[in-house]
DNA sequence: CGAATGTCAGATAAACTGATATGT
DNA sequence: CACATATCAGTTTATCTGACATTC
């Protein structure tokens, strides 16, 4: 028997299809980061840094769902391979802006366009009106706990 | 400066907009079952074992997206708990057919309950049909990469 | 043989708790 | 004062990788 067809209904359950897609897509983007060397929050907090920078440790720590203690780890790695630099001096309270280097600019030009390659093969499923949807959906679900 | 602020275009990102919905659900599934004792995992293994009795610990990992070493941890649990049960012969293979017992039944039901009432908080944001589109959108993006 | 399974051992990752210092 | 931040240390939890034997 298919694994599928040992699941009982649960893939009627938003929770667990939730899970799912995430998970794939996870793995998707792992295998596709792996040849420039980058785990998916990594790469996720370079895009962060990208579309804001100067971003403190415990911004990025919430924008990548992780603790400060998990991200500060991730930028010690981050700045010792010179992908992003960090401010000696806060602007204000403790923050200290930090953002991302010409070499980390030019890595996270190639990580962007793979894992944009592989959320445009998941979404190939759907047509572009659905996509839009999915997308307003599933921001509303995001924020219902909030 | 808000965070939402802080997180440039990010959140037309259906990768990021995935992880974040997961993410909320999961914190708010772990905060409903901290008090049945469950983690989300073993939540899982019992809701698949209730579906479809005698699965093996290889088709239960598969299902909880762990690997077989993982669920065989998660397992031991359950079973010191007396929540399953694990047949001691295969009638196939080297599969151990398992099964909830009495008493996993019953903290199943109410750990469903919990978790059903989750998931309706999460969906009340959108209309019905919206919820089914979801669903069925969802599942094609999961079923992308396999 | 190959493929799937159960199981053991060690390594890793990520989170947590708790503490301390600093800045608004 | 309360509050958010950075940062350090130690611990726990969950997971993974690798290996081996068993069974069809």
């Amino acid at each position: 028997m298919s694994d599928a067809e040992t699941l009982g209904a649960l893939d009627e359950s938003i929770g667990y299809v939730l899970k799912q897609a995430a998970f794939a897509l996870r793995g998707a983007m792992e295998a596709e980061l792996r040849s420039l060397d980058l785990t998916v929050t990594q790469y996720a907090s370079l895009e962060l840094l990208s579309r804001s920078p100067g971003l403190s440790n415990a911004q990025l720590a919430r924008g990548a769902f992780v603790t400060r203690q998990s991200m500060d780890a991730v930028l010690r790695g981050l700045l010792s391979r010179k992908l992003v630099t960090r401010s000696p001096t806060s602007p204000y309270g403790r923050a200290l802006p930090i953002e991302l280097t010409t070499v980390g600019q030019a890595l996270l030009r190639q990580a962007s366009a793979a894992v944009l390659a592989v959320e445009r093969r998941m979404l190939a499923r759907i047509n572009k009106e659905s996509q839009q949807r999915l997308l307003d959906d599933l921001t509303a679900c995001a924020t219902a706990f909030t």
